[in-house]
DNA sequence: AATGAAATCATTATCCA
DNA sequence: TGGATAATGATTTCATT
């Protein structure tokens, strides 16, 4: 749990720019660098923080395409699945699900024949569906505190 | 376009730890902290690198649930949806996807309640479907360099 | 891209509320 | 327990080569 208000301020930060300095932060939460850096370890500590990334454009990248692929597993290639999709570079989120599908997967890559071999090599294990990426409406936005009425 | 290898080796430290100092990458790559403090500057401002982001565990910010939310947005009803999607805090993610379902949302929430709230939010707009996600499978895998063969 | 000087920052220890 | 302050060592920044 985050303790106080101030260490909501410093996630808040932290998740718009990971790479501010703790003096920094100090300045905009009103504590000194040594408080901010005890915060932040803390946090880093207990779990609250996972870790630290820089966000990538794939496009940079030479990656022309993204897409969404839910599987559908066949009955017993789930175990299978799971340890080979982590091998998988082309995978940068995967997720069980409820529902229909039980995979769901972000996916970046190269050019449409990346895409026609990712999913010769997933379509072994289930059922596959593709949608392709267009655009992105909203991008990782940092989760906030609980504003909203309690029930 | 990332111009070089070192690049490439400053990219994938930047992606598993963006707190690392300019020193330290310096140290990991072979180059002085200066030459460092350029190439991410020149990297940031073309675009290569988006951004910093501190990944936060969202059960340790009180949010039990998450959630992919997709929408097949009734006619008509796609330009408001983009932009009312923009103030649900609940949305760390939203794309426009092609196939059946034209939107797809990562979600965030406190509880059932919440969802039952923020269903009622979206379904004014398409027709939804929710998966509760059960478990991380990948997570937030770095992008890479090409090493597959080109055809 | 490296180097060196000056400013800023991180870290540690100590003290205080 | 949590934070401020001060001292030291590391880092960043800027100018120069």
């Amino acid at each position: 749990m985050i303790k106080d208000e101030i260490n909501w301020s410093i996630l808040l930060l932290l998740q718009q720019n990971a790479r501010l300095t703790n003096a920094e932060i100090g300045r905009r939460v009103g504590l000194s660098s040594p408080a901010v850096t005890e915060r932040i370890k803390k946090m880093e500590d207990l779990g609250v923080i996972k870790g630290y990334a820089a966000n990538i454009d794939h496009r940079a990248t030479g990656h022309q395409l993204k897409a969404i692929v839910t599987l559908k597993v066949f009955s017993g290639r789930l175990k299978p699945f799971l340890e080979i999709v982590r091998g998988f570079k082309e995978v940068v989120n995967c997720y069980r699900i409820t529902g229909v599908e039980n995979i769901i997967m972000e996916v970046i890559l190269f050019d449409q024949n990346h895409l026609e071999e990712f999913i010769d090599k997933v379509i072994q294990y289930g059922e596959t569906r593709t949608h392709i990426i267009l655009s992105n409406v909203v991008e990782n936005r940092e989760i906030q505190r609980n504003t909203r009425k309690r029930v």
